[in-house]
DNA sequence: GTGGCGATGTTGACACTGGCAACATTGACG
DNA sequence: CGTCAATGTTGCCAGTGTCAACATCGCCAC
């Protein structure tokens, strides 16, 4: 009613939802997701504290929805990566390349946005089970699946004998998942650049050796 | 003064700091480094709430002495699971036998005791470094040097070329923690029981191919 | 002894959080 | 034009970490 100071925003956001996990993303760049506020996203979206029980049951239910898209990003960094793979003739040798451009990305991604992915595998229980479905890059693939299809890959290639193939994902996904993890939150943290760097070919070489 | 109701627990307690350690390793143990919360922890050990700055400068400070705490335990079922590993003639298969143990046990640690699991690894900043003096079992060494010794002696029984032994603790460290970690906090939570035995088992084996 | 003093524990307050209840505003649809 | 459900707001509450001021105690010099 009152047509006052320099058009005032209407009353009703319109797309406060979307806008909540915006400002939530941000919030969890920097700061991991115990930055995730209620008070602190719903500030930033310029509304009132409880405007988000509008769209999200509870706070829990917010950061969810923000890990799936911290999720999506880890995804995308993974799928560019690949597709960003030194090209080769020999197709073995072509798999290792994107199997060993995921591994990077994934390290990579945690190192470069430690909020993210934080945030990523911060997710909140009452997720009653793993869905793949969730958090996907561009091409509808999730970090797993991107993984997992990097050793069919090479299964295909003939680089891995298929009898070993199976449960070969909790392989490598625990190598450069728990790297990741010991380099950003556990006790190599102050591991100084170039020793991160040799970690991270160790890791790498040893996994492929041991697929 | 007064001389009331069944010995009234005198004014100073004499055993504060470590009673409140071990009020905060209770809580951690079933509710994770969230739950050693300032006021809980003082309330369990009967004291008012900001009696515990007199021995911490704040709940960090506490929590990292949980965390150390946590951190020990870990080691000691290490050191309890190398002491009781299969005894081998030749001196490789003890190696391999010892280094699995070690990898076992950290597994076992993370999945049995959750909550502890993950106060070991949330050590709060201004961790200035890596301390290995820190979290050590009953043979004074911490999780980081029992793996060590094992590598370690793998090398010295010939399983491992010595030129390869740099950083090896990168890749069999990740390889555990990164396990560990999907299992209870990430998208491996919901894992059946019988998968968590696979995952494990590949992991370990792929591990010991790679080294 | 006794007086004082530092170490230890307590009470009370503050700002912040997540969540509930009651109320206000609005657009859509009859 | 009237009604209603969706959306946003105000006010409140318990719980948290932390600070400041006060209370109680043990110990040591006199």
């Amino acid at each position: 009613m009152p047509a006052d100071s320099a058009a005032a925003r209407p009353y009703h956001h319109g797309q406060l939802r979307d806008a909540l996990v915006d400002a939530g993303l941000q919030l969890a760049r920097t700061g991991g997701p115990d930055a995730v506020v209620l008070r602190a996203v719903t500030r930033a979206a310029g509304v009132s504290h409880n405007a988000a029980y509008r769209h999200f049951a509870d706070r829990d239910s917010l950061l969810r929805a923000v890990c799936e898209r911290c999720m999506s990003r880890l995804a995308t960094l993974m799928e560019q990566r690949i597709a960003e793979a030194e090209p080769h003739a020999d197709p073995q040798d072509a798999a290792w390349a994107r199997l060993g451009a995921v591994g990077r990305a994934y390290v990579e991604f945690a190192t470069t946005e430690v909020g993210w992915f934080r945030t990523a595998f911060a997710v909140p229980d009452a997720a009653e089970a793993f869905h793949p479905t969730e958090g996907v890059g561009p091409g509808g693939l999730g970090p797993y699946d991107l993984l997992s299809a990097g050793l069919d890959e090479l299964v295909a290639a003939g680089a891995i004998p298929a009898e070993r193939r199976p449960g070969l994902e909790y392989a490598a996904w625990s190598a450069v998942h728990g790297l990741s993890t010991l380099l950003i939150d556990g006790p190599l943290r102050a591991l100084p650049a170039a020793e991160r760097e040799q970690a991270l070919t160790v890791v790498l070489d040893s996994v492929s050796r041991g697929l």
